[in-house]
DNA sequence: TCCTAATCCGACCTCAGTGGTAGGCTTTAC
DNA sequence: GTAAAGCCTACCACTGAGGTCGGATTAGGA
């Protein structure tokens, strides 16, 4: 797998948010329960968001979660990013505090030649970003808007992963 | 990381096999000297590329592995897919045994809401799908052969056979 | 006919990370 | 004051990654 739970929740938790007004704070607890997630896991992948200044939080009874930013204005590629930690698609690619990738593989000062495997990943990475990119919450909250009309639908669900 | 060692050293063998005219068959051993990379374990990785197909082996003494394909019609897709098994960025993509992708996320039966994350992955994914086709083993051998100018020797890379 | 070099094969091992859980603390509305 | 919420830290089981090991099999050459 490439994205871990974490991300997988944690987009979900956007969501959820960003279905409701941002009016009054969303409970943790609401989510977890219409989720179906196990709350106190929810919690730290919460925090993750929250200190990446994608949601806001407020204490207290009747207390929960908002969207800090507009859904318009949040791409998926930030949240990923927050909930995942980095996206590198190999282990010799090491994030740098700036949030490029900085290649550091065995061959890289081995000047026998080059290392050809990391043009490869390179493109590989650039494409997981760019696809997160084009994609901004409000979408996913449209797209999850739509459903409920249509239940018994057997829908495309196959990806070829060959075409 | 999105991708595990098993597609950085297999993606080498080929790459190492690719650099080979493949008139002889190059040996595990020699491929895991000039990399650096376990010997026991490469086999296992040989094996994966093998059953795909990709590569094509001579028993015995003095042989080894060859390329079953063109480099030019390797596609790197077609050996990740191999070496990895899948390319699911979630969980719930639970791949087939015909070798595509089927979503079963708990999601799908809850017809309360679509599952709106699957967009988002699905788009990851052939992003990545993508970016793995458009690169073919050719492109990979002839930027791996790029480097050697730089240092005082441009001779082909060899193998260890022979020197 | 051995010896050696190579592929092949299955069992085993170790370690880190994932995916949680438990429990308590702090804040705030009613 | 109490309940509901966020917050925080420690712990824990399980899985998969990344090997290792020992052997069996095949083939070329002296």
């Amino acid at each position: 797998m490439i994205f871990t739970t974490k991300a997988e929740y944690g987009v979900r938790l956007l969501i959820q948010l960003g279905m409701q007004g941002g009016s009054r704070p969303v409970s943790l607890k609401s989510v977890a329960e219409v989720e179906n997630l196990p709350l106190a896991y929810l919690e730290r992948i919460a925090a993750l968001l929250k200190k990446e200044g994608l949601i806001a939080s407020t204490r207290g009874a009747h207390g929960g979660y908002v969207l800090a930013v507009g859904a318009e204005d949040i791409t998926m590629d930030r949240a990923v990013l927050a909930l995942e930690g980095a996206i590198a698609p190999m282990e010799c690619f090491i994030d740098d505090a700036a949030g490029d990738a900085r290649v550091a593989c065995s061959h890289h000062d081995a000047d026998r030649q080059h290392c050809a495997t990391k043009l490869l990943w390179t493109r590989v990475q650039l494409g997981i970003i760019k696809s997160l990119q084009r994609t901004t919450l409000a979408e996913l909250v449209a797209f999850a808007g739509l459903q409920p009309a249509l239940t018994s639908a057997p829908l495309p669900y196959r990806l070829g992963i060959n075409g």
